[in-house]
DNA sequence: TCATTGTGTGTAACCGGTTACACATCGGAT
DNA sequence: ATCCGATGTGTAACCGGTTACACACAATGA
């Protein structure tokens, strides 16, 4: 592979001038960087990323930090973080951390030795602390789904209180009776805010009590189990909403399993919209949140604070939308 | 940050000594050891991966290269490479290439200027002359899932012809009269290798026909599309089995819709063994693969390549296994 | 006319490591 | 006494870029 210095010899300047003009900064005779590059055809010359990365302590590289990339939610995420990557040049390291903030802590080590340009936390073992440690060691950073108490990073989030009361709106007006939580990990912003919004949405029906929340991990098994208990303490549910599609999906194939016609003796509610919601028979309604939007965003944002580039907002929400499917579509003929 | 000059200084020795040191190799007087990690110790000192990367030529980076981290099997796969990844200290680079060749290229070269260490292809779009290419480049490959004709590197697959012949097998013994088969891409090794074992399994039956095999593209919508075809020109069909578990899953819900009872009147099973072949009701029947083995067993042989160990074998091929589950237990109480 | 500013280019230091090579010392074999 | 290999360490070049600074020259304005 052919140098800087192979370019500047041919060219006949110094590997100054055709720095300047690759990166075109600096004064450059028109003429010259003709010649330049001419001289960088002829060789076919690309800059080092390595080499440059020494120099400028920029790589052109971000990593993604999230709990596990195997959960649907963040594959469909990591791939809108990477196709925004790519298109500005940049390039995505993946960091599982299973919610486990000693691995975090090892990998913004590592990433840091790395060069990294940058990091999108879509996790939450991240502290306050943390952060301000990120901040001052000047590495930029996006969160996803959590807003610490003093936003000193951007933050891209989506509305799951609202979602929540709509996901409860949409059951009553089914015709639901008594309706059930399954929720999230508490530690999590996504879990809390989501369960937050299904107490006050329900809490002053007579019906309601707390032993109706039950939680499920945001894993399918998770959801399997909490309507095994739900329904062991609650025969009378008539309608479930679950704090992920996850979940959901465990119950519904738990309902299923326990011979419960979903949704005319339960009906079921998902939150996050992931593709999976599609594949069951019923399809499940979910709140979905625009999780390609969410990562993309979040990843251009990214880059324009590497890049210097000004942006005033500090929060990004976005809404979320109720799509009604099969699993809260009761059926008239046969009730 | 201390650098390597500090910790020379601080010790009183020269910075060869201290690499010497931190590498391990050379002559280090055991004193002088000491007393470079309390200097490395008091500094907090820590290798800039990026210097090393530069002088070394050597970046403790693998990229894993798949048509889509957003398929559940790329995801489960990509889980697997980076845990293995990490465990040697490697970091784990993504790209997406929707099989387009195009952007597989885009990739390799961005690759080979970030001086990445070895390639991880899960992704069929690779001619033998790109493998000859990265083998003169020098840099180290694992193909996962397909074998070229002259095997100029690693190639980690798992045996789809008998995977094949094992469904339908599978397929006939629980009593079907009429088995098609939804196939994937004809460019892959393994949507060719399976349609191949499922032809050579029926091809001797009369009821056997052409129009018996359907594609469907490896995707969800491939498999719900492929079973309206196939049902509209096969009535009669009683069995599936489809290339693929998103497929498969396709299949079911199209199933499920079109008022058929899965298994009883048609039973399906698909192939891959994705974790998401337990959410539906029935849980489908799959030909497993390890695709976490896989995965960590590429990436292995990845690093013992780039680390220059020697590795025998050239090709693994891992055994597939029927999972026998609802989607092909016929329920002997309705028929 | 002279200072000033804008344009154009080269030299060399620097980023933070690795490593070839030179050199010194020492114990053991001949 | 001499030679040799093993051990131990430092100097400086090198990886391939970026960039501060110096310098040259032309145009401009006072």
């Amino acid at each position: 592979m052919a140098t800087i210095r192979d370019v500047a010899k041919l060219a006949g300047v110094s590997v100054a001038t055709v720095s300047r003009v690759i990166n075109k900064n600096g004064y450059v005779n028109k003429e010259t960087e003709q010649a330049v590059q001419q001289a960088i055809k002829m060789l076919n010359y690309e800059p080092n990323k390595v080499a440059r990365g020494l120099a400028s302590k920029k790589t052109e590289t971000i990593a993604l930090i999230m709990p596990d990339i195997s959960n649907p939610f963040f594959s469909e995420l990591a791939r809108a973080v990477e196709d925004v990557a790519r298109l500005y040049g940049y390039t995505v390291l993946i960091c599982n951390s299973d919610n486990d903030s000693g691995k975090e802590q090892t990998y913004i080590n590592v990433l840091k030795k790395r060069y990294v340009d940058g990091i999108l936390f879509a996790t939450h073992s991240l502290k306050a602390a943390d952060i301000s440690a990120m901040n001052e060691a000047g590495i930029p950073l996006v969160l996803l789904d959590r807003a610490p108490s003093k936003a000193s990073c951007y933050v891209v989030r989506s509305k799951n209180y609202e979602g929540a009361t709509l996901a409860v709106r949409h059951l009553l007006e089914i015709g639901c009776k008594k309706i059930a939580h399954i929720y999230g990990p508490q530690e999590t912003a996504t879990g809390k805010e989501r369960l937050l919004g299904y107490e006050d949405s329900v809490r002053h029906f007579e019906w309601f009590t707390p032993s109706l929340m039950v939680p499920g991990h945001f894993r399918i098994n998770g959801g399997m189990e909490a309507v095994e208990h739900l329904l062991a303490r609650h025969p009378d549910v008539d309608g479930i909403f679950a704090g992920n599609d996850l979940m959901a999906l465990g119950a519904l194939k738990k309902l299923q399993q326990m011979g419960l016609s979903v949704p005319n003796q339960v009906a079921l509610c998902g939150f996050d919209g992931i593709e999976l919601t599609v594949i069951t028979e019923p399809e499940l309604t979910t709140i979905s949140q625009p999780i390609y939007d969410m990562g993309a965003l979040s990843t251009r944002l990214l880059i324009q604070k590497i890049e210097g580039v000004a942006v005033d907002n500090q929060i990004y929400e976005f809404d979320v939308e109720l799509i009604a499917r099969g699993s809260t579509r009761k059926d008239m003929k046969t009730p």
